[in-house]
This record gives C-alpha cells, structure tokens and sequence, in this order.
DNA sequence: ATTATATTGTGAACGTTTTCACATAAAGGT
DNA sequence: ACCTTTATGTGAAAACGTTCACAATATAAT
C-alpha cells in the first residue's frame, strides 16, 4: 500500500528536480483540477500539453519523475494524479499564512480566492501603519507589527507573504526568520538575505511588464515563449 | 554615434535572448538604479553579481549579448549601462497600460508605484460592473467594458494588464486582441490562447506559494534557488 | 617606463533540460 | 485469438544555459 509513496521518497531523493518541474507540476494540477470538473475521467500527455502549451513528452517526463502514473494505451486518470500531485505539491493540507503589509498589493491578497483555493489560509495580518493596526480585512484584524515574533510564534504560522516597501523589507525579513519562518513570499522589489535554510521567493510584477516591453521592442530578438 | 546601436542591433538579430537572461536585464536594472542612488560610479560585475546572487561570469555574458558596455580593470559605468539597459528593455519610454477587472487584484494594481517607476502608466480601467462603472479609482474613471476596443484604439493603448475572473478571461483577451493589442499580462489562474503575434505573461502568485509549499514538504529534494 | 593588480569579453567545457524515438503494454474491434 | 490503435515510460540525443579560464587591456603604484 505504501509503495507509491516509497517509490515517490525514492525518486525524490535520488533526482533532482528542476524549478521549472516544480513549476508545471503547478499548472498540470489547475489543469486537473478543470478537467475533473468537466468530468474526464483520464487524460492524455498529449491532451494535457496541448492545455498548457508543453509538449506531450515533457509532460511525462515531468511525471515520471514522481512515480508512473499513467497507464499505456488510455492515459492518466484525472482526479488519480491530481491528488497525487497535491500530495506532491504539498497542498493536500491547509496552510496558515501571515500576510505582512496591509497596503496596496496586501489588502488585494486578503481577499485573494485563488490562495484559498490552492489551501493557503491567510490568517494574520500585519502593519506597522496606527492607523490600521486594530482595523478590520476581511475577517482578520491587523496586528502591531512590533508582536511579530510572539504572533507568529503563537499562531505557528508556517508561510510569510512580504508586502511592505522594499526600504523596510530587509528588517521584516530578519524579524521573521527570527522567528522561526522558512518559508517566505516576497512582493517588495529588492533582493532579500535570509539564511540558507528558508526558502525565499521574489514575486516581482513589473518584471513581467518589462518582459513585454522588450519583446515589443525587439520584436525579432527572443523566442516565442510559453510565459 | 550609431556604432553602439548597430552593435545591438547586430547582435539581436544574429543571437537567441533566452528569457533568463532578459529578466536577469530587470535585476541588473533595478540594482544599477539602486548603485547610482548611492553615488557609485562604476561597479564591477562581481559586485552586481553579488547584489543578485548570480555569478560575476553570468553577469558578463549576459551583458555581452547586447553589447561590450564596461572597461578593463575598472568595471561598468553605472549610470551609462542603466541608461543602456533601459533602452534594450524598452523602458526608457512611457507605456500606456489599461487595466481591465477592477476587483481585488485589479485595485491594488492601480495604485502600484513600482510600475510607474519603471515607465508603466496605468492610463484606463474596464469593467463590466455597473456599480463600477463610472467610479473613479486614483484619479481614473471605469469605463463599461462594452466599450473596450473603442476606446483602446482611441487611446492608443499597447498593454494590456487582466484582472478578471479566470472563467471570463479568454472572452476578455479575444476582444483584447481584436483590438489589436501585441502584450497582455495575465492574472488570471487559466491558460489563454492569443494568436502567435500576441506576447502574453502570466503572473500566477498562488504558484510561488506552491513552490514554497513543495519546498517544505520535499526538504531534501530541490536545489536552493535563486527565486 | 615597468610592474602589479583589477576586471572585462568570450570561446570552450560543462551541466542541465528538453525533445526524440521506440520498446512496452493496454484496449477495442474483427 | 489476433491485429490495430493509442499512449506511457524512458534511455539517448540534441539543444540550451551556465561556468570556467584566460587573453586582452585598463589603471595605479613605484
């Protein structure tokens, strides 16, 4: 009965899987998730490449890091995978978020309902702003963030989304690690230290822009990309 | 005077610009701005290398792509390479951006300063709800998004930002391309299909919170990574 | 002038990721 | 039972991206 999740332990610590793995693990799970909806029962690699605009092998071979998953002939079975890629993901569970930085970019990801979906609970907020510390988002009031360290501890929230101005960034960033976060999502436009054991990601959106905008300018300069 | 530019222009149009390095051109904008407000003259790759954990060799090579912009010994000239940057990203410009879906993500867009700091100005806002319409959201008022192509075309807007809901965003981006826009950047969690001239984004935030969330689950497997 | 030091620019080596191509195997039709 | 079709899983090849290593060249010190 544990063999799939020995052979999943096995392969995960043998191989190594890329960033870029990882990250279309994320879209064939939304793909999943739609194509169970509209009630496939099984899907093929080539039908869910042609989805998110990969090719049929690298779909597989992104699997067949994981585990095999498939069977020839008929393809793979769609809420099967999705929950094996869930489990893979990590986002079989709930997940207790603190959201640092109730500003622009913050209040807009209270209310976020893809997060929710995926099992990211944002259950804590925090400003260092008088004025909204105390206030009411969605359920959640604003915490002083002078507790940070003794709420986050208290609450044993296990993910920190950063979005206060990329000047304070820094010392949040040291103030959560202090308390014992390894896990950080970073919006602020500036290029955070943290200790080698916390994951850290940058969310930068006006790179996207800047992608585009060079595209327009040089027209025949890169490759059509995937995005 | 051109030989600069002719170089570029050369070496565009002879080499392949992986997307790598183009989004690595946006970290080595953003920490050139950065040198030149602290008053550095020049800077060595080593230095910018170090700024954005990459490698010095990195650095060089994806500067020598577009040009040979430094000086032995010495290094790059920081405000010159920023100015030379800015012109092969596309950002020494201003870009007329609409935004269409006024909602949670949409609003906090708006009013993000980082995007106007690199030249994006959000000039027009859509929406189909009527209690929206009409509303002024930072000093713009929301058009009916029944008057969408008219009014891109009267504007002459090149970029377009979608904030909808994922289940109308391919309705959006048809009209959208209809009228005749060349760059979208997508917020919705779906996978759209623009025609082969169209460059489109997707900026999915739930998938760096999986990526996080992977991390964690599967310690041992991934290599650290640079975000 | 000469030498030492710093640092670029780049071809070649290396490593990683993607794609190819095919053996394997299940399902369905005859 | 056999053949045809479909489609996985995976080594091997190809493509791509990163790092190495060093010649070239500028500056600074003596």
């Amino acid at each position: 009965m544990n063999d799939r999740i020995d052979e999943i332990t096995n392969n995960l610590s043998r191989k190594r899987i890329s960033e870029s793995t990882i990250r279309r693990l994320s879209l064939y799970y939304r793909a999943l998730s739609l194509l169970e909806k509209e009630g496939y029962e099984t899907v093929s690699s080539k039908e869910l490449a042609k989805r998110e605009k990969l090719t049929p092998a690298q779909v597989r071979k992104d699997l067949s890091f994981f585990g095999s998953f498939g069977t020839r002939g008929l393809g793979y079975p769609v809420a099967e995978l999705r929950r094996q890629l869930a489990a893979i993901l990590g986002i079989d569970r709930q997940w207790q978020v603190a959201l640092i930085g109730v500003g622009n970019i913050g209040s807009a990801l209270v209310g976020y309902k893809e997060f929710v979906r995926q099992g990211f609970q944002i259950v804590k907020l925090f400003d260092n702003d008088q004025r909204k510390i105390g206030s009411n988002h969605k359920g959640i009031v604003v915490s002083d963030i002078a507790d940070l360290e003794s709420e986050l501890k208290a609450d044993s929230i296990e993910m920190v989304v950063i979005a206060v101005p990329a000047t304070v960034a820094q010392y949040i960033v040291d103030d959560v690690v202090n308390a014992g976060i390894k896990a950080i999502l970073n919006f602020a436009p500036v290029n955070l230290r943290v200790p080698s054991d916390v994951y850290l990601r940058n969310e930068n959106m006006s790179m996207e822009l800047e992608y585009l905008s060079f595209a327009i300018v040089n027209q025949h300069a890169q490759k059509r990309v995937r995005t």
